[in-house]
RNA sequence: GGGGGAAUUCCCGAGUGGCCAAAGGGGACAGACUGUAAAUCUGCUGGCAAUGCCUUCGGUGGUUCGAAUCCACCUUCCCCCA
């Protein structure tokens, strides 16, 4: 089967540079998986490689949707395939780099979401019922349909029951049975998923830390600013994006600078929780706990480590 | 020098005799997650041999059947008059 080396880990656990490294040592080529880096002009407050930290190492699925566009891991599952297809038949290794479990997994399993809206106005109208009802008795209404779905779900998770209904409401089948579907089709890929993270949490909230208060050091602000002025909605999916969000209360006076700072640095720390709750939940991970915050010795050697393990056997140098 | 106010569990902050291991918020911790996923949602937060017990509300000593809550003194901080 076609095998993918895939790069992962909560935010600011060097992914980037040992991807591209792994990718010089295996002849390879990146895939982001990343939500946010996916959108144009969206670069500091993503921490997008730029094209000295690429090393020459070609990159896909970078800018590859416009900040209004609102994206999805339906989008990213298929075009990332592609793109390793591509790669694979090019005799050349996809290195998937990128901290977005949903993205990853949907990549990795080919997984077949169920159809999405035709009309947004669908949308709409299913979470105005969801408001109408309150949360109870809208979660009550999809057990008359789903009741696996609905039990699973909590009432006030909205954006899940109004998926689940929507899903049903559009093809006429639970979304419980789209997703038994999906799960039963043989993963796409075979990947060997290596997940980075610090033995010390300190010191990964640190740098998190660090890193954020860097950003704006690099312009955050300013990037913020220009989307919003080249009239990006501060609603849509791209501006949830941690730094973005909070930067565009700041412009808009909600707070103060530092406070922003602040809340950034926070959300930050939270969102590498989520990862690593998720990461922790997936099987056959190769964990990389670095003691210490890695130099290039580290990576370079971390790196070698790990291409021989995909690779299965030995470099010289 | 004189007068007034405040000290609460990791932080902020309620609580003014029993219903208080102590509201609420924050943070931390843990979990969920199939077309918004850097999103969304949930649980938990003194200790323990745990339907009960122990320690805690600046310190010490009192009052009381019973105190975070009342009294005395002490310590620290804040404000006002000098």
């Amino acid at each position: 089967m076609d095998r993918l080396l895939v790069i992962t880990g909560p935010t600011a656990t060097g992914k980037t540079a040992l991807g591209v490294k792994l990718a010089k040592l295996l002849d390879g080529e990146v895939i982001s998986a990343d939500s946010m880096q996916i959108y144009r002009g969206m670069d500091v407050g993503t921490a997008k490689p730029t094209p000295e930290e690429m090393e020459g190492v070609p990159h896909h699925m970078l800018d590859a949707a416009d900040p209004s566009e609102d994206f999805s891991a339906a989008k990213y599952a298929k075009m990332a395939a592609a793109c390793a297809d591509d790669i694979l038949a090019r005799g050349k290794t996809p290195v998937v780099v990128g901290g977005t479990g949903l993205y990853i997994d949907g990549l990795i399993r080919g997984t077949d979401y169920a159809a999405a809206p035709s009309d947004p106005g669908t949308r709409r109208a299913i979470e105005a019922e969801y408001d109408a009802l309150g949360g109870e008795a809208f979660r009550e209404k999809l057990a008359a349909v789903d009741p696996e779905r609905a039990q699973l779900l909590h009432p006030r998770d909205k954006k899940r029951l109004v998926r689940a209904w929507e899903v049903y409401a559009l093809t006429g089948r639970t979304i419980t049975w789209h997703d038994e579907r999906s799960r039963a089709v043989p993963p796409r890929f075979e990947a060997y998923t290596v997940a980075l993270d610090f033995a010390d949490r300190q010191i990964l909230y640190d740098r998190i830390d660090r890193r954020a208060r860097a950003m704006f050091d690099r312009g955050l602000v300013e990037e913020v600013e220009h989307l919003l002025a080249a009239g990006l909605s501060p609603d849509c999916t791209a501006m949830q994006a941690i730094g973005y969000k909070e930067v565009a209360q700041y412009l808009s006076g909600e707070c103060a600078l530092d406070e922003a700072i602040d809340a950034v640095c926070r959300a930050s720390r939270r969102y590498a929780k989520r990862q690593l709750t998720w990461l922790r939940s997936r099987p056959d991970i190769r964990w990389l706990r670095w003691e210490r915050e890695p130099d290039r010795a580290a990576l370079d050697a971390a790196a070698r480590t790990l291409a021989e393990e995909y690779a299965g056997r030995p470099f010289n140098s």
